[in-house]
DNA sequence: ACTCGATGCTAGCACCGCTAGACAAAGGAG
DNA sequence: CTCCTTTGTCTAGCGGTGCTAGCATCGAGT
């Protein structure tokens, strides 16, 4: 049975190459050059190799996504441990979200502006979504309204989102931005 | 020269046919649906006219999205007429705003979400895209602090299109969408 | 050593945005 | 009224997209 199983470890290997040169292309040339030819070229592999791994390009975005999920949760971990959280570590985790879209644009893109067939907000959820918004939940929860904590994180990071796609867009002038997060945070957790 | 007069006229007028059926097919069968080929059908018309009136397609898209501003201008004035504005204003401006998103979800994405190849935050913005956003600006400027009306205005609007783009991707529970307002407009306007 | 199933390939489908070049209709000049 | 030029539209096609049918090859198990 050792054939199989290093078959099956090649597989589970090349399907990684495909999620991460996928992400590499779409971070360096953006998600219009992930094309599936381009991508069977780079992992010198045909086309339709892709299509024994994934179903189509939609789930290969949605596991660069599922990706992108998990390191988000890292990233707002880090930036708000546990503990009591004063207004200025919800600014930290507003600054940690915000410089997690800046600096991973194509994954952000993935997550949320991309067709990626996840399902949100319903009991399919996959945990890293789950987990990305309990890590927005649990330094917040002291400043909402106790019976509401949900509704009170939710508009917090469609503010947030907002923010995030309106200055990438160009829809706001960019040097402003840490003044935006700062007005916000303000709003939400009076000082 | 009564001839190119009506010339001139006819070709204004497919020039308006063709982003008006547009629209529409976006508005119908959503933006994907929206192809070159389908529109010139429908204008009955080949391809290559579409070219003779648009550089593109984006600039097809722009122009429905500048429609789409003008639009938006009016419902906003329409639910914050001039005066002094209170917490309920600001509330039906909000209201006004994330009901234009939910009408025209084709339109909204022309002007928010789409390549749409107008020019933001820039000297070269077009006027209609001024007017939208001082339509958000006049009855909010009382709530601002007095030195930054426009950083004010801008994270407002931001959230409000945070909250559109994630409730109508479904990342957010629709059912609970006007306690998210609500919510949103507590926190920017104490009672 | 041979069979046969798994696996990856070539080739091609239907569609996309966009354009070159042929062609017809219509206006002005003689 | 005829000819010529200009203007406008169409057909056909280019290079690209996501995706797939069907063949060929290769290697594991008997």
């Amino acid at each position: 049975m050792s054939v199989r199983e290093r078959k099956e470890r090649e597989r589970a290997h090349r399907h990684r190459l495909i999620v991460s040169t996928a992400r590499e292309l779409a971070e360096t040339h953006g998600w219009d050059a992930v094309t599936t030819r381009r991508l069977a070229e780079q992992i010198e592999y045909s086309q339709p190799v892709l299509y024994s791994h994934f179903r189509g390009k939609k789930e290969i975005v949605g596991a660069i996504a599922l990706e992108g999920f998990a390191e988000l949760t890292t990233a707002l971990r880090a930036a708000a441990p546990e503990g009591p959280a004063g207004r200025e570590a919800v600014a930290a985790l507003a600054r940690a979200y915000i410089d997690f879209a800046a600096r991973n644009p194509a994954l952000y893109d993935a997550m949320f502006s991309l067709d990626n067939g996840l399902p949100f907000a319903d009991e399919a959820t996959p945990a890293p979504l789950r987990e990305a918004f309990q890590a927005l939940v649990d330094p917040l929860v002291d400043h909402a309204h106790p019976d509401e904590p949900g509704l009170f994180v939710e508009t917090f990071w469609a503010a947030l989102h907002g923010l995030v796609t309106l200055t990438r867009a160009g829809r706001l002038p960019a040097d402003r931005a840490p003044d935006r997060l700062t007005l916000l945070v303000d709003r939400f957790v009076p000082r």
